[in-house]
DNA sequence: CAGCTATCTGAACGGTGTCAACATGCATCT
DNA sequence: AGATGCATGTTGACACCGTTCAGATAGCTG
């Protein structure tokens, strides 16, 4: 252990705390589960007192509001490579899938964390407006795939029931029941694309209204 | 209010507390939220010392456990109704989609536990293996839908991509960001029916395997 | 009746979120 | 430069939490 596992020798009166505190409480979340993100833990983790947080975060839940906007940027990163390195426009899409579910099964708790409304605040964050937004590449994706850009009401609908079965999908895949399914088709990743393929469908019917 | 809410004299040494905790650990969650869930407010809430609950249940997540397995019922119970009220068995998946999504709305807090599989126990529990479960429930409707019911692999994966996708869309159906877009379509059930109608074409597309 | 066992209570432990009072040291103004 | 101010950090306290353990209670069995 070095001292606070960070770099640098502490540029200002500490340190730029309420980075560090967000990167202790990842750690934290990522290596013993969202139980035991406690304030307190994240404080010891970054190497201050307990109290020493409310001088950078009104609340607890401000700072795990901090931690899910790092979460949507990493995801959105992590949407925007998967769309790059597609080998075409078309199957964009199903590489987007993937690479979401490949996320929220690496950070579980990080992704939970993200999707948890019962904080008051923020759900899918301002963020999910910029241009870079996952959200965005997305609906790049989809009219890149055929969908019609004019009819922006079926392309928004589109977008959200696409974005909604992902995160679906991601939720559940490895719910235990789905277990033995998995090993007759020949392991995970083929049963996501098989279920992924079955959302592909949806995509090409964008055309035509009813 | 009357002693404990529930009714009864107390039939046994001080009544079946199980249940009794159960109800209370439901009431609460859906009055204050799973911030508010504590093992001593539920003993609270059932008039018994904060100690009680441990001669039913080895741990609170115990306690949890036995709440989510009660909302997986009561969510069955929806969805069956919902299939059995259907104008017709083509509209029957729609109907659950709209139920389903509807549950979800109205014990929200309650949904959030049945799906955290952070309590290391069940996710969908054994439940879903029952005749009645929401999930067989689905998947008949998919039959009666068009489905082959003898290509038990495809049906399946069609089963668990529709469970994901109305999961995903009861998860974020009320983020703010939707706001606007669900007043442009004239409401919310609008907006639930368009996403739904979406997920409806994969539905059809079961026949031809590619 | 006696005794057993399941059930409930009370007090206690360490841990938690949060706050108020106090200490410290950068940054700025004269 | 030295003094002042304000952001930042610490200490100690409070109420609450999950959990445990020793003891009280009460229904059932014989």
């Amino acid at each position: 252990m070095r001292e606070t596992g960070n770099a640098q020798v502490r540029p200002y009166h500490h340190g730029d705390l309420s980075r560090a505190l967000v990167e202790a409480a990842r750690r934290i979340l990522e290596a013993e589960g969202a139980a035991a993100l406690s304030l307190r833990a994240v404080a010891r983790e970054a190497g201050v007192s307990p109290a020493a947080p409310y001088h950078h975060f009104r609340d607890k839940t401000e700072l795990l509001e901090a931690v899910a906007r790092g979460g949507w940027e990493a995801m959105s990163d992590a949407i925007c490579e998967a769309r790059r390195t597609a080998p075409s426009p078309g199957e964009a899409l199903a590489n987007i899938g993937v690479a979401y579910v490949r996320f929220a099964r690496e950070n579980p708790a990080l992704y939970r964390l993200m999707y948890d409304t019962t904080r008051d605040r923020t759900s899918m964050p301002e963020h999910a407006k910029e241009g870079d937004s996952g959200y965005q590449q997305v609906q790049g994706a989809l009219v890149d795939a055929g969908a019609d850009p004019h009819d922006s009401r079926e392309l928004e609908l589109a977008t959200i029931a696409s974005w909604c079965a992902v995160h679906g999908l991601a939720e559940m895949s490895n719910f235990k029941e789905f277990k033995e399914l998995k090993a007759a088709m020949g392991g995970d990743e083929a049963f996501l694309r098989a279920v992924l393929r079955h959302y592909g469908t949806f995509t090409l019917s964008i055309g035509h209204k009813h």
